[in-house]
DNA sequence: AAAACGGGGGA
DNA sequence: TCCCCAGTTTT
C-alpha cells in the first residue's frame, strides 16, 4: 500500500457523512458527541446530541444542571454511567480549571468517562494532535486490510492495533483521518457482506485477497448471560388519589441512580402465593393491609450480560408506609423521574 | 485479565 | 436469534 492515509482521506472527502459535530471545533461538543456515540449507533445518538446541545450549550450549563435532570435527558440511551461521568466531569472542568478545557491526550485521559478512544478522538478532532482512535470500525478495517489476526481484547493485540493506527495517521489532518477510517468502516467495510468487489483497497486488502473477509476481525469468545427475576410491588396503581412508592436504585448494579418500584429479587420466578411468604416481601409490607388487584404478564428484558424477568404486582393498600429510601409519588409525576426502558414499557402498558 | 455496564437495529 | 455498535470502569 502506497499511502493509506491519502487514500482514506480522498474517500472521506466524497463519501464522508455530514454530521452536526463535524461542523464545530468546540471541544465540549466534540466531547459530548463522543460520549453519546460510545457503543451507540449514530442514528440512535443523533437526537440525544441535539437535545443536549440545545439544553446544555456549554460545559458550565451542563455543570449547573442537577444530575437527575441529566439522567432524564439520557433516558433510553443505556450505559447510564456515561451520563453520570459526563456530568461529574463537566463540574470538574467548570469548577477547578476556570472553564478551560483540557487540550491534549494525556490530560483528557485523566477525566472520568474518557478512555483511550475518546481522549484520542477529542485530541485529534478538536486540537489536531496526531493520536489515532481505535474503535470497532478501525479494528475491522485494519485487521482486514493488513491481515491482523490478533484479538483486540488481548493486550498484545490491542498494542498492535493502536501502534498500526498511529503509524498510518495523517500528521497534517489527524482528526479528519480518524473520522475517515471510522466512516469507512461503518459505511463500507461493514461487519457482514461488505461490497469488496468495488472497494478502493481490493488490490491491497489481505482479507479480500485471501478470502478471509468473514474471518476478520477475530472475535473474542462471547460472555454468558445471567438470568434475574424481579418482582415489583406497585402500590395503589388503580387509585388516582393515592400515591405510589418509587425507589432510587443506589447499589452497584444495573440502572444505578434510575428509579423503579419496590423490588423483590429471587433466584427464580415466584407465584404470588409464594411471594407473600418471602422475607423481603414481609419487610416491605409490614403493618399493611394489602390486596392484590392485578398482576402483569412476565416482562423479558434483554441486556448485554443479563436477562431480566420481571412481573409487576399492583396492590391496593390502605395507607402508604414510610420507608427509608422510598419516595411517595403521584402517578402523574412518575414521568419526571429517570427510569429504565423496562419500567418505561410498563408505564406505557399500564397508564 | 476479566467482568460489568443498555438498548437498538440489521441480517 | 446472533452480532455489533465512534468504550470505560471496576474488580
Amino acid at each position: 500500500m502506497k499511502d493509506f492515509g491519502r487514500e482514506i482521506l480522498a474517500w472521506y472527502e466524497i463519501h464522508g457523512r455530514d454530521l452536526p459535530w463535524r461542523k464545530t471545533t468546540d471541544p465540549y461538543k466534540i466531547w459530548l458527541s463522543e460520549i453519546i456515540l460510545q457503543q451507540t449507533r449514530i442514528k440512535q445518538g443523533l437526537s440525544y446530541y441535539h437535545n443536549f446541545t440545545e439544553k446544555y450549550p456549554d460545559v458550565s450549563s451542563l455543570a449547573r444542571a442537577p444530575e437527575e435532570e441529566v439522567l432524564k435527558c439520557w433516558q433510553g440511551l443505556g450505559y447510564y454511567t456515561r451520563a453520570r461521568n459526563l456530568h461529574h466531569t463537566a463540574r470538574i472542568i467548570a469548577n477547578d480549571q476556570q472553564y478551560t478545557f483540557p487540550d491534549n491526550y494525556k490530560d483528557l485521559l485523566n477525566l472520568k468517562g474518557i478512555g483511550e478512544y475518546t481522549a484520542a478522538a477529542i485530541a485529534s478532532i478538536a486540537f489536531d494532535e496526531p493520536r489515532a482512535v481505535v474503535d470497532g470500525n478501525v479494528i475491522r478495517v485494519l485487521s482486514r486490510i493488513f491481515g491482523i489476526k490478533k484479538s483486540f481484547d488481548k493486550p498484545e493485540g490491542k498494542k498492535i492495533f493502536i501502534s498500526k493506527a498511529n503509524d498510518l495517521i495523517s500528521k497534517k489532518e489527524p482528526g479528519k483521518f480518524n473520522q475517515a477510517i471510522m466512516d469507512f468502516g461503518s459505511i463500507y467495510c461493514v461487519p457482514a457482506n461488505p461490497d469488496c468487489n468495488h472497494c478502493i483497497f481490493k488490490n491491497d486488502c489481505y482479507a479480500f485477497r485471501n478470502d478471509q473477509v468473514d474471518k476478520l476481525p477475530v472475535r473474542s469468545p462471547k460472555i454468558k448471560i445471567r438470568k434475574r427475576y424481579f418482582h415489583y410491588l406497585v402500590f395503589n396503581w388503580n387509585d388516582p388519589e393515592q400515591k405510589t412508592l418509587l425507589k432510587k436504585r443506589n447499589e452497584r448494579d444495573i440502572w444505578m441512580n434510575l428509579y423503579d418500584f419496590p423490588l423483590i429479587e429471587t433466584e427464580n420466578t415466584m407465584k404470588w402465593k409464594d411471594l407473600i411468604t418471602h422475607p423481603e416481601f414481609k419487610k416491605l409490607t409490614k403493618g399493611l393491609i394489602f390486596n392484590l388487584r392485578q398482576s402483569s404478564p412476565l416482562y423479558k428484558h434483554q441486556l448485554t450480560h443479563q436477562q431480566i424477568h420481571a412481573r409487576f404486582f399492583m396492590l391496593d393498600i390502605t395507607a402508604l408506609p414510610n420507608r427509608k429510601n422510598y419516595h411517595k409519588t403521584k402517578k402523574s409525576d412518575i414521568s419526571k423521574y429517570p427510569v429504565s426502558r423496562m419500567i418505561e414499557k410498563f408505564l406505557q402498558d399500564y397508564p
